[in-house]
DNA sequence: TTCATGGCAATTGTCGACAATAAGGTGAAT
DNA sequence: ATTCACCTTATTGTCGACAATTGCCATGAA
């Protein structure tokens, strides 16, 4: 009853109830099965998830700190509303952040690590082959390179800001605004220059072509999001000031 | 009282016992009261405070959230220990942020934030005449400058990673290798260029200058590092390989 | 002496109940 | 009819107690 998930991940370390339902509450809003703006309230989802208040209370602070909900004392808690605003400052900090990883990464990564990115390019590179244009799977295999070139910086502090705390907010943002078009295509030559940098030892141009990729994919959701709600001003230019779906 | 910067974000509202106790540990934290690596128990501290374990456990949550304390399941809490690996860990993600975080300033500042910003130079400058030598107050207005800096580039996010996560940790790395020398008055310049930057709008040369500022205040701190190990070399040549106090 | 094993104490995880606060609805007075 | 005050109710904050797990220590055997 409780356990409606079948396929969540395996972390072995499920030790105590409020982890559990941490990760269950974090795929359920990363999934979008709890919609952004609902308000949740603690004896509902205690009830749901078949435990007290006292874990679960001890999972929503975990996903504030992670801020994928919203608290105000004595108020509640609502989970974390998207808007465009908030989307392109992530992006920002995914450049300043993910540019620096790579500069590191670079400088740090062994042979056997750029050879794992390797393959992670040529899985990526079968699988664009055989759906062009569901870009799905793409866009997963992309999130699975951004974290591995973090992994590989070695740094732990930039891995637990990037890896745990705004690649939650990444794929979720992701769900929302499904993502997709011709920029995979562009995407992936990008990831392959990274690699090669990488492999060259050059740090100062896998940093800048990082860099390059992730404003690219920034302005990618720019103009996307221009062109919908040119596309919205079409069909009534009256109905325009809720810019997403509310 | 807790919050010791001045012009910061207006939380005076400490309206629940788990805010309360959350900023008063934070405080003992960073001020080295609860010494670093020290073991913490959840009965200790509920009875030290006189408030239940519940509160407690929201507000030991919210340390573990900042990196200010560690926690590992049925076992137990215990305050971050300090290692030279993790400061210059640190500094990167300064460097990353920052910098970004000043580009950002030059491009939405407005000249009210910019004079406010003139006004903590000037403030700097009349404490640095008083007390040369004694860069205490010097250090704290650093803090505030780029504190000021952060609040400029309108990114909530940036300001919610730096402001709240991050400069805690600063502080608290600050009290224990306690930082001074002659790199003060060279920040104090470097401070200056900054706001010029700003003030003419060139965001690349501001996004430049701050990230030699960040990597020289690193490589200051690597420098002194260094000299302090030859220090301890010259005393005992054999007791070197525990880099840091274990 | 050293290592394994069992029990014991302490700490953490979890639960249900009570108190305090805020939101919403109802009624009366202007 | 509108607005203000009060009250009801639901939700959050807090507390004390019980259960589960861990680490330690003593005891015994090799």
């Amino acid at each position: 009853m409780n356990n409606a998930l079948p396929g969540t991940v395996a972390t072995p370390e499920v030790r105590t109830l409020a982890e559990r339902v941490f990760q269950q509450l974090q795929d359920a809003i990363v999934r979008g099965e709890l919609a952004p703006g609902s308000k949740i309230t603690e004896p509902g989802l205690s009830q749901a998830y078949g435990i007290s208040r006292g874990p679960l209370r001890e999972a929503m602070r975990r996903l504030e700190a992670h801020r994928l909900i919203e608290r105000v004392p004595h108020v509640g808690a609502r989970v974390v509303k998207l808007s465009i605003k908030e989307l392109l400052e992530l992006f920002d900090v995914r450049e300043a952040l993910e540019s620096m990883a790579a500069r590191l990464a670079a400088e740090h990564m062994n042979a056997e690590e750029i050879a794992g990115l390797r393959e992670v390019l040529a899985v990526h590179e079968r699988q664009s082959d055989l759906r062009r244009g569901e870009a799905y799977y793409q866009r997963e295999g992309d999130l699975d390179f951004h974290y591995r070139i973090v992994q590989g910086s070695h740094n732990r502090m930039l891995m637990g800001l990037l890896c745990d705390d705004l690649y939650y907010l990444v794929r979720m943002y992701r769900t929302q605004f499904s993502a997709s078009g011709t920029r995979p295509q562009r995407a992936f030559v990008e990831h392959h220059r990274i690699v090669d940098a990488i492999e060259a030892g050059d740090a100062e141009l896998t940093e800048l072509l990082m860099r390059r990729h992730v404003s690219a994919s920034r302005e990618n959701v720019v103009d996307r999001y221009a062109a919908a709600l040119n596309q919205d001003g079409e069909m009534s230019e009256r109905t325009r000031p809720t810019h997403n779906g509310d």
